[in-house]
DNA sequence: AACAAGTGTTTTACCTGTAAATCAAATGTC
DNA sequence: GACATTTGATTTACAGGTAAAACACTTGTT
């Protein structure tokens, strides 16, 4: 769900008005919703797991939506905005290994954004001398200056993106949220197993 | 990013150890280590939305892989899940206009799925008498009882994986989570114009 | 030195999703 | 009652993404 922003990523939430029911009204949210619908259905589960994950994948889902926007007008797709950002961020050379793993994504996906964001000129590759399967990629000044000329207007976006939630709040879900990602980061190879 | 799960969605983030430095460490998860290098590059800009919006996606990958697991053993991609799941949980027959938006996605995408759940004898579909555009999609019997057999093994999963964070956080990150897709719901549409 | 095994990258084949065009049927308008 | 418009669903063309295979090169072993 990326280029044009996929959809169905619910956690077995998903909802929306469709028929007859109206809008989110005092009720809560969509995955509220959709919490109560299993909850008729199947008493006896516990849903509590839906609250958190459900509303993490709706929230992402929408927020890629939002945030592709500004990207969009600067020609990129997130994931092309990604790897150039680690380039950008990182501030030097990555090979195109290195740059999968930062982006987390397959080494083909890589490989073919490289392919067009060398076309566009936006990055350069260099070969090792030491070893000759690596590349070594770097951003070229124009692809540097795009990166720096969307970024701020990325994070204005953003910024009003989260405008609706006060600024303590803000503050708790990015500590809450890192605590989670830390958990799962660290445990998800374990559970994999 | 659902059958085999995306990837490159990070808000901005996406870091590894990549090459030498190590795991994550006390520092804080990978987003704070993405977050961190921005400031180092750009000392200017506000990060704080990455903090939120970058855990959020973040996250959002992450959980996907591991939710997806228990699915996959069924044979069932989350899409594929997602359309099931709310067959079962509304209770009724649903057009393929109205599965869209439950489910959040395209029209077509809906078909090309129903199309392979019929196949499988997991759905049936009726032609509505009075309007002969439309088709009802309802559940088989082996379709209600695939569903309520993997939803157990589903919330499970999740609970597992979320243990690594104590209830009354759980409590609180599902609270900040549910304002903030309330308000995402109901203003994204107002941004976007 | 030859050769097995490993590593970094790219290629191939395929799958799934979207947007836009198309088809089919209902509905409003004159 | 014919005709433009709207609505529901499907088809088409295409853009990415992945997994697995293929390459190219390096490294360890004997």
């Amino acid at each position: 769900m990326t280029a044009t922003d996929g959809g169905a990523n619910d956690g077995g939430a998903g909802s929306r008005a469709g028929s007859g029911d109206g809008g989110t009204g005092p009720g809560g949210d969509t995955v509220a919703a959709v919490v109560r619908q299993w909850r008729a259905v199947h008493p006896d589960l516990d849903t509590g797991p839906m609250e958190i994950i459900g509303r993490i994948n709706r929230c992402a889902a929408l927020l890629q939506q939002a945030e592709d926007a500004p990207l969009r007008r600067a020609g990129l797709s997130r994931a092309e905005f990604d790897l150039l950002g680690a380039l950008r961020r990182t501030g030097h050379e990555l090979t195109p290994g290195e740059l999968a793993r930062e982006t987390f994504s397959s080494g083909a996906a890589v490989t073919k954004r490289l392919k067009q964001l060398t076309e566009r000129g936006l990055v350069e590759r260099r070969g090792d001398t030491r070893d000759r399967r690596v590349a070594h990629v770097r951003l070229t000044d124009t692809g540097r200056d795009l990166v720096d000329g969307i970024l701020p207007e990325q994070l204005a976006y953003e910024s009003a993106v989260l405008s609706g939630v006060d600024g303590p709040r803000q503050g708790e879900l990015a500590a809450l949220l890192g605590g989670l990602l830390g958990q799962l980061e660290g445990r998800l190879d374990a559970l994999r197993a």
